[in-house]
DNA sequence: GTGATACTTAGGTATATGCTTAACCATTCG
DNA sequence: CGAATGGTTAAGCATATACCTAAGTATCAC
Protein backbone atom coordinates (compact mmCIF):
# COMPACT_ATOMS: atom_id res chain seq x y z
CA UNK A 1 0.00 0.00 0.00
CA UNK A 2 1.45 2.99 -1.35
CA UNK A 3 -0.89 5.49 0.17
CA UNK A 4 -4.16 5.40 1.52
CA UNK A 5 -6.24 6.81 -0.91
CA UNK A 6 -9.58 6.92 1.06
CA UNK A 7 -11.37 6.59 4.44
CA UNK A 8 -12.14 2.83 3.99
CA UNK A 9 -8.37 1.43 3.59
CA UNK A 10 -7.66 3.81 6.55
CA UNK A 11 -10.32 2.55 8.56
CA UNK A 12 -9.94 -1.27 8.19
CA UNK A 13 -6.49 -0.86 8.42
CA UNK A 14 -7.12 0.88 11.64
CA UNK A 15 -9.44 -2.25 12.74
CA UNK A 16 -7.10 -4.74 11.96
CA UNK A 17 -4.38 -4.60 14.36
CA UNK A 18 -5.39 -6.66 18.24
CA UNK A 19 -4.09 -3.68 20.46
CA UNK A 20 -6.42 -1.39 18.16
CA UNK A 21 -9.42 -2.93 18.73
CA UNK A 22 -8.74 -3.05 22.20
CA UNK A 23 -8.57 0.21 22.70
CA UNK A 24 -11.84 0.67 20.49
CA UNK A 25 -13.69 -1.70 22.55
CA UNK A 26 -12.89 0.33 25.73
CA UNK A 27 -13.54 3.18 23.80
CA UNK A 28 -17.04 1.39 23.31
CA UNK A 29 -17.68 1.54 27.44
CA UNK A 30 -17.03 5.01 27.41
CA UNK A 31 -14.25 8.04 27.23
CA UNK A 32 -10.97 7.19 28.21
CA UNK A 33 -7.47 8.90 28.70
CA UNK A 34 -4.25 7.85 26.86
CA UNK A 35 -3.11 5.92 30.40
CA UNK A 36 -6.56 4.33 30.64
CA UNK A 37 -6.36 2.95 27.16
CA UNK A 38 -2.65 1.85 27.51
CA UNK A 39 -3.62 0.05 30.76
CA UNK A 40 -4.40 -3.49 29.61
CA UNK A 41 -1.75 -3.18 26.79
CA UNK A 42 1.79 -4.88 27.27
CA UNK A 43 3.28 -1.98 25.19
CA UNK A 44 4.93 1.57 26.06
CA UNK A 45 2.84 4.68 26.39
CA UNK A 46 4.39 5.79 23.03
CA UNK A 47 3.16 3.02 20.81
CA UNK A 48 -0.28 3.94 22.39
CA UNK A 49 -0.37 6.66 21.00
CA UNK A 50 0.88 5.95 17.81
CA UNK A 51 -1.85 3.64 17.73
CA UNK A 52 -4.46 6.68 18.83
CA UNK A 53 -2.93 8.38 15.87
CA UNK A 54 -3.68 5.62 13.54
CA UNK A 55 -7.25 5.26 14.89
CA UNK A 56 -7.95 9.38 14.66
CA UNK A 57 -6.33 9.32 10.85
CA UNK A 58 -8.98 6.82 10.40
CA UNK A 59 -11.27 8.77 12.13
CA UNK A 60 -12.97 6.20 14.54
CA UNK A 61 -12.11 7.54 17.67
CA UNK A 62 -11.45 11.84 18.50
CA UNK A 63 -9.67 13.13 21.34
CA UNK A 64 -9.71 16.55 23.26
CA UNK A 65 -6.45 17.37 25.89
CA UNK A 66 -7.93 18.98 28.67
CA UNK A 67 -5.29 19.94 31.14
CA UNK A 68 -2.41 17.09 31.41
CA UNK A 69 -5.36 14.80 30.34
CA UNK A 70 -6.23 13.84 26.65
CA UNK A 71 -9.66 12.17 26.27
CA UNK A 72 -10.71 9.90 23.85
CA UNK A 73 -13.97 9.24 22.26
CA UNK A 74 -15.34 6.97 19.60
CA UNK A 75 -17.30 8.42 16.28
CA UNK A 76 -19.48 6.36 15.34
CA UNK A 77 -20.45 7.18 12.11
CA UNK A 78 -17.29 6.07 10.63
CA UNK A 79 -17.80 2.88 12.02
CA UNK A 80 -20.94 2.54 10.56
CA UNK A 81 -19.41 3.35 7.24
CA UNK A 82 -17.00 0.15 6.98
CA UNK A 83 -20.20 -1.79 8.43
CA UNK A 84 -22.17 -0.10 5.34
CA UNK A 85 -19.69 -1.68 2.99
CA UNK A 86 -19.28 -4.77 4.44
CA UNK A 87 -23.24 -5.30 4.61
CA UNK A 88 -23.35 -4.11 0.64
CA UNK A 89 -21.53 -6.43 -0.63
CA UNK A 90 -22.54 -9.31 1.61
CA UNK A 91 -26.43 -8.88 0.49
CA UNK A 92 -24.93 -8.72 -3.21
CA UNK A 93 -23.25 -11.44 -3.17
CA UNK A 94 -25.49 -13.55 -1.00
CA UNK A 95 -28.08 -13.19 -3.81
CA UNK A 96 -25.53 -14.38 -6.21
CA UNK A 97 -24.86 -16.99 -4.14
CA UNK A 98 -27.99 -18.30 -3.67
CA UNK A 99 -28.54 -18.08 -7.00
CA UNK A 100 -25.63 -20.04 -7.77
CA UNK A 101 -26.30 -22.17 -5.35
CA UNK A 102 -22.72 -22.72 -3.78
CA UNK A 103 -20.91 -22.89 -7.30
CA UNK A 104 -17.41 -24.44 -6.28
CA UNK A 105 -19.43 -27.56 -4.52
CA UNK A 106 -21.18 -28.74 -7.82
CA UNK A 107 -20.14 -27.05 -10.74
CA UNK A 108 -17.30 -26.00 -13.19
CA UNK A 109 -19.18 -24.14 -15.86
CA UNK A 110 -18.88 -20.47 -14.75
CA UNK A 111 -21.58 -19.55 -16.57
CA UNK A 112 -24.62 -20.98 -14.34
CA UNK A 113 -26.11 -17.93 -13.82
CA UNK A 114 -26.90 -17.43 -17.71
CA UNK A 115 -29.03 -20.75 -17.83
CA UNK B 1 2.27 -6.25 14.23
CA UNK B 2 4.26 -9.37 15.06
CA UNK B 3 1.73 -12.14 13.79
CA UNK B 4 -2.35 -12.18 13.09
CA UNK B 5 -3.28 -13.91 16.22
CA UNK B 6 -6.92 -14.27 14.99
CA UNK B 7 -9.39 -14.05 11.89
CA UNK B 8 -10.64 -10.71 12.45
CA UNK B 9 -7.31 -9.45 12.12
CA UNK B 10 -6.43 -11.14 8.96
CA UNK B 11 -10.03 -10.12 7.69
CA UNK B 12 -9.83 -6.38 8.66
CA UNK B 13 -5.85 -6.26 7.22
CA UNK B 14 -7.36 -8.26 4.08
CA UNK B 15 -9.93 -5.47 3.82
CA UNK B 16 -7.71 -2.21 4.39
CA UNK B 17 -6.54 -2.68 0.49
CA UNK B 18 -7.91 -1.49 -2.05
CA UNK B 19 -6.67 -3.65 -4.67
CA UNK B 20 -8.10 -6.61 -2.65
CA UNK B 21 -11.09 -4.92 -1.61
CA UNK B 22 -11.82 -4.10 -5.84
CA UNK B 23 -11.33 -8.09 -6.06
CA UNK B 24 -13.49 -8.79 -3.28
CA UNK B 25 -15.81 -6.14 -4.76
CA UNK B 26 -15.56 -8.12 -8.38
CA UNK B 27 -16.61 -11.29 -6.80
CA UNK B 28 -19.46 -10.25 -4.91
CA UNK B 29 -20.26 -10.57 -8.55
CA UNK B 30 -20.01 -13.72 -9.05
CA UNK B 31 -16.75 -16.67 -9.66
CA UNK B 32 -13.42 -15.14 -11.23
CA UNK B 33 -10.36 -16.25 -12.65
CA UNK B 34 -6.75 -14.85 -11.70
CA UNK B 35 -6.52 -13.08 -14.57
CA UNK B 36 -10.02 -11.66 -14.82
CA UNK B 37 -9.73 -10.01 -11.07
CA UNK B 38 -6.22 -8.70 -12.52
CA UNK B 39 -8.06 -6.99 -15.12
CA UNK B 40 -9.20 -3.80 -14.23
CA UNK B 41 -6.15 -3.75 -11.72
CA UNK B 42 -2.62 -1.76 -12.59
CA UNK B 43 -0.23 -4.06 -11.51
CA UNK B 44 1.46 -7.33 -12.29
CA UNK B 45 0.18 -10.63 -12.30
CA UNK B 46 2.49 -11.62 -9.46
CA UNK B 47 1.20 -8.92 -7.26
CA UNK B 48 -2.54 -9.92 -7.59
CA UNK B 49 -1.30 -13.36 -6.75
CA UNK B 50 -0.32 -12.38 -3.37
CA UNK B 51 -3.05 -10.07 -2.55
CA UNK B 52 -5.23 -13.17 -3.38
CA UNK B 53 -3.09 -15.20 -0.75
CA UNK B 54 -3.98 -12.32 1.67
CA UNK B 55 -7.31 -12.91 0.65
CA UNK B 56 -7.37 -15.99 1.11
CA UNK B 57 -5.38 -16.23 4.58
CA UNK B 58 -8.29 -14.62 5.78
CA UNK B 59 -10.65 -17.12 5.14
CA UNK B 60 -12.43 -14.41 2.56
CA UNK B 61 -11.75 -16.04 -0.51
CA UNK B 62 -11.81 -19.59 -1.63
CA UNK B 63 -10.11 -20.41 -4.83
CA UNK B 64 -9.82 -24.21 -6.39
CA UNK B 65 -7.50 -24.58 -9.72
CA UNK B 66 -9.23 -26.74 -12.70
CA UNK B 67 -6.49 -27.29 -15.53
CA UNK B 68 -4.62 -24.51 -16.43
CA UNK B 69 -7.71 -21.81 -14.67
CA UNK B 70 -7.79 -20.98 -10.89
CA UNK B 71 -11.52 -19.80 -10.10
CA UNK B 72 -12.36 -17.61 -7.21
CA UNK B 73 -15.09 -17.34 -5.12
CA UNK B 74 -16.07 -15.56 -2.06
CA UNK B 75 -17.06 -17.16 1.44
CA UNK B 76 -19.76 -14.87 2.95
CA UNK B 77 -19.83 -16.30 6.24
CA UNK B 78 -16.35 -14.85 7.36
CA UNK B 79 -17.21 -11.28 5.78
CA UNK B 80 -20.14 -11.83 8.28
CA UNK B 81 -17.67 -12.06 11.48
CA UNK B 82 -16.06 -9.21 10.59
CA UNK B 83 -19.71 -7.14 10.18
CA UNK B 84 -20.78 -8.82 13.35
CA UNK B 85 -18.20 -7.53 15.39
CA UNK B 86 -18.68 -4.15 14.21
CA UNK B 87 -22.32 -3.92 14.64
CA UNK B 88 -22.10 -5.05 18.33
CA UNK B 89 -19.59 -2.42 19.37
CA UNK B 90 -21.54 -0.12 16.93
CA UNK B 91 -24.50 -0.82 19.23
CA UNK B 92 -22.73 -0.82 22.49
CA UNK B 93 -21.34 2.46 22.19
CA UNK B 94 -24.25 4.01 20.94
CA UNK B 95 -26.14 3.13 23.50
CA UNK B 96 -23.50 4.94 25.64
CA UNK B 97 -23.35 7.86 23.81
CA UNK B 98 -27.16 8.16 23.48
CA UNK B 99 -26.74 7.89 27.57
CA UNK B 100 -24.03 10.71 27.86
CA UNK B 101 -25.32 13.38 25.49
CA UNK B 102 -22.14 13.78 23.76
CA UNK B 103 -19.86 13.63 26.15
CA UNK B 104 -17.22 16.16 24.93
CA UNK B 105 -19.41 18.92 23.98
CA UNK B 106 -20.77 19.28 27.17
CA UNK B 107 -18.48 17.89 30.01
CA UNK B 108 -15.04 17.55 31.47
CA UNK B 109 -15.75 14.57 34.20
CA UNK B 110 -15.09 11.09 33.26
CA UNK B 111 -16.96 9.84 35.97
CA UNK B 112 -20.51 11.59 34.20
CA UNK B 113 -22.49 8.08 33.39
CA UNK B 114 -22.15 7.42 37.23
CA UNK B 115 -23.82 10.52 38.52
C1' DG C 1 5.85 -32.05 -29.86
C1' DT C 2 5.59 -26.86 -30.42
C1' DG C 3 3.65 -22.83 -29.07
C1' DA C 4 0.30 -20.19 -26.59
C1' DT C 5 -2.15 -19.50 -22.30
C1' DA C 6 -2.67 -19.16 -17.35
C1' DC C 7 -0.74 -19.15 -13.58
C1' DT C 8 3.35 -19.83 -10.17
C1' DT C 9 7.84 -19.32 -7.98
C1' DA C 10 12.04 -16.94 -6.92
C1' DG C 11 14.47 -13.10 -5.81
C1' DG C 12 14.93 -8.46 -4.87
C1' DT C 13 13.78 -3.51 -3.62
C1' DA C 14 11.25 0.36 -1.44
C1' DT C 15 8.25 1.88 1.90
C1' DA C 16 5.25 1.21 5.89
C1' DT C 17 4.33 -0.46 10.42
C1' DG C 18 5.06 -1.52 15.22
C1' DC C 19 7.90 -1.27 18.75
C1' DT C 20 11.53 0.47 21.82
C1' DT C 21 14.27 3.93 24.93
C1' DA C 22 15.58 8.54 26.12
C1' DA C 23 14.55 13.02 26.53
C1' DC C 24 11.28 16.77 26.54
C1' DC C 25 6.97 19.75 27.63
C1' DA C 26 2.95 21.16 30.22
C1' DT C 27 0.02 20.98 34.22
C1' DT C 28 -0.72 20.26 38.94
C1' DC C 29 0.67 19.67 43.81
C1' DG C 30 3.21 20.91 48.00
C1' DC D 1 9.93 27.17 42.91
C1' DG D 2 10.70 22.05 42.44
C1' DA D 3 8.88 17.48 41.97
C1' DA D 4 5.37 14.42 40.26
C1' DT D 5 2.05 13.28 36.72
C1' DG D 6 0.41 12.70 31.98
C1' DG D 7 1.50 13.02 27.71
C1' DT D 8 4.56 13.95 23.59
C1' DT D 9 8.61 13.98 20.41
C1' DA D 10 12.70 12.10 18.43
C1' DA D 11 15.54 8.59 16.79
C1' DG D 12 16.28 4.16 15.54
C1' DC D 13 15.55 -0.78 14.67
C1' DA D 14 13.15 -5.17 13.05
C1' DT D 15 9.72 -7.02 10.46
C1' DA D 16 5.94 -6.85 7.22
C1' DT D 17 3.88 -5.29 3.01
C1' DA D 18 3.52 -4.15 -1.78
C1' DC D 19 5.48 -4.05 -5.75
C1' DC D 20 8.51 -5.53 -9.63
C1' DT D 21 11.05 -8.58 -13.34
C1' DA D 22 12.58 -12.91 -14.88
C1' DA D 23 12.13 -17.54 -15.16
C1' DG D 24 9.51 -21.62 -14.34
C1' DT D 25 5.38 -25.20 -14.63
C1' DA D 26 1.21 -27.07 -16.32
C1' DT D 27 -2.50 -27.28 -19.45
C1' DC D 28 -4.59 -26.75 -23.98
C1' DA D 29 -4.74 -26.14 -29.11
C1' DC D 30 -2.64 -27.40 -32.94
Amino acid sequence: MLNHSNQLDLMFQALADPARRTMVERLCRGPASVSELAGPLTMSLPSVMQHLQVLELSGLVQSKKIGRVRTCTIDRRVLSQAEQWISDRRALWERRLDALGEYLENSQEPEGSKT
